[in-house]
DNA sequence: GTTTTTTACAAAAACGTTTTTGTAAAAATA
DNA sequence: TATTTTTACAAAAACGTTTTTGTAAAAAAC
């Protein structure tokens, strides 16, 4: 049905490897020659087979974005649909292919990630979600697959790294706490040994040591990223301690923040009135929030655009892994008080 | 480096064709042998090259998403991400690989439908965000490659169109203003010959009429699904009509009832006291509008599974295209006030 | 003016499958 | 027992490319 290279050869009178040298632009042919051929293969609609490339090319121009948990995706965080978005960007600019491959929820039918690249002959491959310890990552790095990771850390030169500074990025809204006048500072903490979680504990530790003050073991409620868990533990928390103890909730996501704020809220305080709370990732329903959230945004679309780029310079070998990081930015809204007028 | 099909026949005797037909299944072979060939397969490792398999193979278990517009995607509006949700949940729950295609926004570089599926050896496609004369449509329907479209409402028993019952949905919503003592009610409509656009206009319309009401042509506003001329248009309104005209928006979009509530908001109104307002499509951010938006809730998630479904059923032979609706529900929350009371 | 190099292709192999065709041996039928 | 059918494979073709190898003719070098 579809016009093969065959087609193209008959039509042309010459053979497929030519007409295939004609469309790669290789240079072992007359330039007379090749216009013909191109425009022959224009002119009958020929698109060349995805497939039969892949099998037949040593070097495939596809490349796999894996993420984990597309499939149970809150519908409030839209962090991996704008990391695809980027990625994207940069296939389509550059004739790059992308596949997407998301591990099953129930993990039953899941795919080891080395096989599914090999499945698919792809030339490398972005991961989203993983954590340090999982087991097909560290059987994907064993195949030496040019990958590049978000947000973990990652160690080598054959894999790339991309964040933003968490540590400074932490450090600066801790900061911003401080110097709005917020002395006693609960930290909404995501899950304790996360690396992302880890780093933005180094900089909010590091902010509240420059101003002479520590963190105690209470003032840090694990909540391991859920906006239940914060719900539940700030609610707690202010229980216990009603107003008096903490003036501020730094919290270590903005899901976590909505859950502070909800448990704020339902336990008759006011946001900035009475608590100060702020985010980290700047979701776009942060700006919706009441008051809306003053939070560290990161750009996920940008982040999946260099991704793809310093995963595309790996493959060609003109770039080597080891860690990028990407700019972030404070986002002053609503949702903190100044204290230091009062 | 892979290990190959070749592989597997020379560890266990036998050719490559014996080891193809023990893993597909068929029945041309002796049990023993099929055993014997599964478990070398499993311990060599063996994964099947999808490149290969597609060239190969007659019947391609690939199907395309293609959707316009996912690149530069408003970071408000997340319909597409959770349609590509839904089609991948039911893809890995059905041995089906997906192919997402988006279109570039410049369009420079954008292919056609027909030579996207050809490419990939597809065996269907679910298009989104298509609208009734994209050209490209049209010639892949020419194609007769199965698909199924979201929201576009289109003829023919070879195609498949799933939208939920836009008429039914506005009409209900207008109900709801209605018998909330609403009588002068201004429509911020979308793009005029929008087929979604006509249907709810017809159900508004419906509402009306059973009412014993009429909307004249300066009660509709135009607004072409955009925030930015939602919030243009309403606010001319304002300007020119001030709050005594009507008493609530009715918009056919959530991203407009945003752009409608910053109008209401910045001509010194409020919401709901001064001007009642409604969306549709419930996406994730309108809970956290101040005051939360009543609108029509459609499970964009749910529209990528059962169109997947629907189009795996078409390319089977089993299940014949033609229009699926979809259940929607009226998610009621504080922008409509209650006039009735009063 | 012969030899060498280069040019511009043709021919064929290779990629890893599925599918078709062919064929001994075993089983069923007569 | 002789013939036909079925079973269980082997052998090879096919899918549509890229890539390697081979080779006449043209151009360059000597």
């Amino acid at each position: 049905m579809a016009v093969t290279i065959k087609d193209v050869a008959r039509q042309a009178n010459v053979t497929i490897g030519t007409v295939s040298r004609a469309l790669n632009g290789y240079k072992d042919i007359k330039p007379e020659t090749k216009e013909n051929i191109l425009q022959i293969a224009h002119s009958m609609g020929y698109t060349p087979n995805v497939s039969a490339r892949n099998l037949s090319s040593k070097t495939t121009s596809s490349i796999g974005l894996i993420v984990s948990g597309l499939l149970e995706g809150n519908r409030k965080d839209n962090s991996v649909f704008e990391i695809l978005q980027g990625v994207y960007r940069y296939a389509l600019g550059n004739g790059l292919e992308v596949v997407l491959y998301t591990t099953d929820s129930a993990g039953q039918r899941s795919k080891s990630y080395a096989k599914f690249c090999e499945e698919h002959n792809l030339a490398g491959a972005i991961l989203g979600g993983v954590t340090t310890d999982d087991a097909y990552f560290t059987e994907l790095r064993y195949t030496n697959i040019p990958c590049v990771v978000v947000d973990t850390p990652v160690e080598g030169d054959a894999v790339g790294w991309l964040s933003i500074d968490n540590i400074q990025a932490s450090e600066e809204i801790a900061d911003y706490l401080l110097q709005k006048g917020h002395r006693r500072i609960v930290v909404v903490s995501g899950k304790k040994n996360a690396a992302v979680n880890l780093e933005r504990t180094v900089g909010t530790f590091a902010a509240m040591k420059k101003a002479g003050l520590t963190l105690t073991g209470e003032d840090v409620l694990y909540c391991n990223f859920s906006e239940e868990q914060a719900y539940e533990k700030v609610m707690e928390y202010l229980e216990e301690n009603g107003k008096g103890k903490c003036t501020a909730f730094l919290c270590f996501s903005d899901l976590m923040a909505l859950g502070a704020m909800r448990a704020v809220r339902d336990s008759g305080f006011c946001i900035p009135e009475d608590f100060s709370v702020t985010g980290f990732d700047n979701l776009p329903i942060t700006e919706y929030f009441m008051p809306p959230l003053t939070t560290v945004s990161q750009d996920r679309e940008q982040m999946g655009y260099s991704g793809a780029m310093l995963l595309h310079g790996m493959i060609q070998g003109r770039t080597s892994g080891g860690h990028r990081m990407l700019p972030y930015r404070l986002v002053e809204r609503g949702s903190v008080r100044d204290l230091s007028q009062k």
